[in-house]
DNA sequence: ACCTGAACACCGTTCAAGT
DNA sequence: ACCTGAACACCGTTCAAGT
């Protein structure tokens, strides 16, 4: 267990983000990364003790991007400045985003998160035996929507498929063929979500 | 574009299912593949263009194993059995399963599993323009969580938060801490969050 | 204290050949 | 029609050495 040089983590984070962002997360690799900065792909192993732990940081550098939460706002407001904010971290980064559902996140830099979410349903007046359920509830909706966008798992709907719903294999698909021209809107389909969700809050 | 081959497709999904659920999906090789049905590596590119389209294979046989929905049943004993059907399928396949957030699935067993909860919020009443909304929703959520669990999210608090909470760092974390000791029943969690999200369908 | 060079045991995948 | 063998361009990571 060597002890691990920090002075270069950040500057190391910077190159992998960037690649993961120009070219995909299948390009991010070692060797690439220790390229971008300039160095051999070995010397990485002083900051980071393999690949899992880099791509841990990287995990850590996008959660303590996410807003602190001004302590001014209302429990929703805080509430939905997170989701959004979330929202818009995995349209930033989508390569890398799907990354948080993998790792367990016990870092501080995630519990801090988690922190802000549970002050903000304690202060919506969720008892304090449902708020670690209902902080489990909202954040699996809001990362699944989030990386669900980010790998395109609501787009792609494409061509094979309607075809399909014309032969009638798929009877609901049939009848709701005029709503199904793909999800125009996110933004509008998130917000109306979120509205959903608050409304489970609000008289638990 | 040559054609692929079918006949051993399903065995050779079936080697890949089986080397994933024993050893992870990173020992998820062609070459272990094919040494699992006594077959040289190359011999898998006749049946499958490459890995990828071998994963979207796994996909598929995942979502086929999905149950199809008695027509007796009404529309929240149907919803029910999809959600718990889904979860079962994460824990039984850990490391196949996330690849479901991964892969569009626009295949015609993923459609058929769509079509199933159109459905049921068709009979359950909501308006034919929100049913595709609420089923992007819901499938969210329940994969979200199944992958969650698949991945440990939800355990692993551990012993690094026990302290810094301690230390008073997260206040709602310490206000919050008697409720804190890792979510212990995920079944009744689950169940909890199922009957929240019905809610949501009933009145809308 | 920090970095390099060479090497190892793996990958996915190509191409040409074998039966 | 189906499979094999050898090879290529990559990986992550080790170990020992260099400054």
């Amino acid at each position: 267990m060597r002890k691990l040089k920090t002075e270069r983590q950040p500057e190391i984070l910077d190159a992998a983000l960037a690649i993961a962002d120009e070219h995909g997360i299948d390009a991010l690799t070692m060797r690439a990364v220790a390229e971008r900065i300039g160095v051999t792909p070995m010397a990485i192993y002083g900051y980071f003790r393999n690949k899992n732990e880099l791509l841990d940081g990287l995990v850590g550098r996008l959660l303590t991007s996410l807003p602190q939460g001004l302590p001014g706002e209302s429990w929703d407001q805080r509430l939905s400045a997170f989701a959004w904010a979330t929202r818009r971290l995995a349209r930033e980064h989508p390569g890398v985003f799907p990354l948080l559902f993998a790792r367990p996140s016990v870092t501080p830099d995630a519990v801090a998160v988690v922190d802000l979410i549970y002050q903000a349903l304690i202060d919506a007046g969720v008892p304090d035996a449902e708020v670690p359920r209902i902080e489990r509830l909202i954040t699996t909706f809001v990362l699944g929507f989030a990386t669900s966008e980010a790998n395109g798992r609501f787009s792609a709907s494409g061509d094979g498929i309607r075809s399909r719903r014309a032969r009638g294999d798929f009877p609901a698909h049939q009848r709701l063929m005029a709503h199904l021209d793909s999800p125009a809107d996110l933004d509008a389909e998130f917000a109306a979500d979120l509205a959903d969700l608050v409304r489970i809050i609000r008289p638990v």
